[in-house]
DNA sequence: GAAAAGTAGTTGCGAACGCAACTAAATGGT
DNA sequence: ACCATTTAGTTGCGTTCGCAACTACTTTTC
């Protein structure tokens, strides 16, 4: 893949900018995660499960804000791997209770440590201070904008 | 186990926050260009071309962030709609110049009418002064970024 | 000025994804 | 109890996309 470019006559858009920043750090993310074999969203999914308790695909769906279809098939992969297994949930026949295997827990932490570095470098360029203030206009847009759409 | 900066299962990762406030920016342009028949990439495409002028293929594909072949593809879809032509070069065989045509350059700016008012909308929730600061941080972000990549 | 290296764009292929339609189980109203 | 509605998850299908391999033209090198 090439290298983000950035046309400098409109750079300054926040609209474009999200955009560009987005597409940087999923290309980021795709190099140090094909080490091991995931992808981003499989990555992500591995961490929003506590092996202890396990987790339902729905559950798994809004968090990581893709289609439910979209997480039987990551599921699917994963457990093909080796990484998760699906456990029925007692309390409702329909559901199903995502956990991490042995296997699956050490890979998590492995890639962890690796993506850590990486996102530690490519967030290196902002101060503590500037990262904080990045957090709190995000997180406002971001609830602004989950308003927004609703109501829609 | 607590990895300080990199739990990507803190709500109020950076990271984390880019992923969300992306995904739903995207959505909210998908709703939008929908009216139009258009995806936001094609839209993106449009905004790009200077009707007078045309544009290379190569550089859509590096302002876009998006690989050549899917800029064929686009503009192969968006010919097929009747929005953009594709002259040669003159100074270069290899080369095509990709121009909106008069149907296009209307669409275009019908679409920039809605989506304007929608973006407006979906930023209102941050203060004009809190939106400079966001771009300032994004563009810090963006362009140590890219740095970072291209040394990798 | 011929061979090598580079560049513009295309095509084949497979991966990730959303949506709509579906099955099966749970819930709620009457 | 019974039927309607909701909810959990799956499947079929079409779209967007990146990568690798390719053609055709241009630039560089010797």
């Amino acid at each position: 893949m090439a290298i983000p470019y950035t046309d400098l006559r409109e750079r300054k858009h926040p609209y474009r900018l999200m955009h560009d920043v987005y597409v940087q750090l999923d290309y980021g993310d795709r190099v140090v995660l094909n080490h091991y074999g995931l992808t981003t969203t499989q990555y992500r999914l591995l961490n929003l499960i506590d092996p202890a308790k396990g987790l339902r695909l729905t559950k798994l769906s809004e968090r990581l804000l893709r289609s439910k279809s979209q997480i039987t098939r990551t599921i699917v992969a994963l457990g093909q791997m080796g990484l998760v297994r699906s456990l029925h949930d007692g309390s409702d026949g329909r559901a199903q209770l995502v956990t991490l295997t042995r296997k699956g827990e050490k890979l998590r932490n492995q890639a962890n440590k690796e993506h850590a570095i990486s996102l530690q470098a490519r967030f290196s360029f902002l101060t503590t201070s500037e990262r904080k203030t990045l957090v709190g206009l995000l997180d406002k847009l971001q609830h602004g904008m989950a308003k927004y759409l609703e109501v829609e």
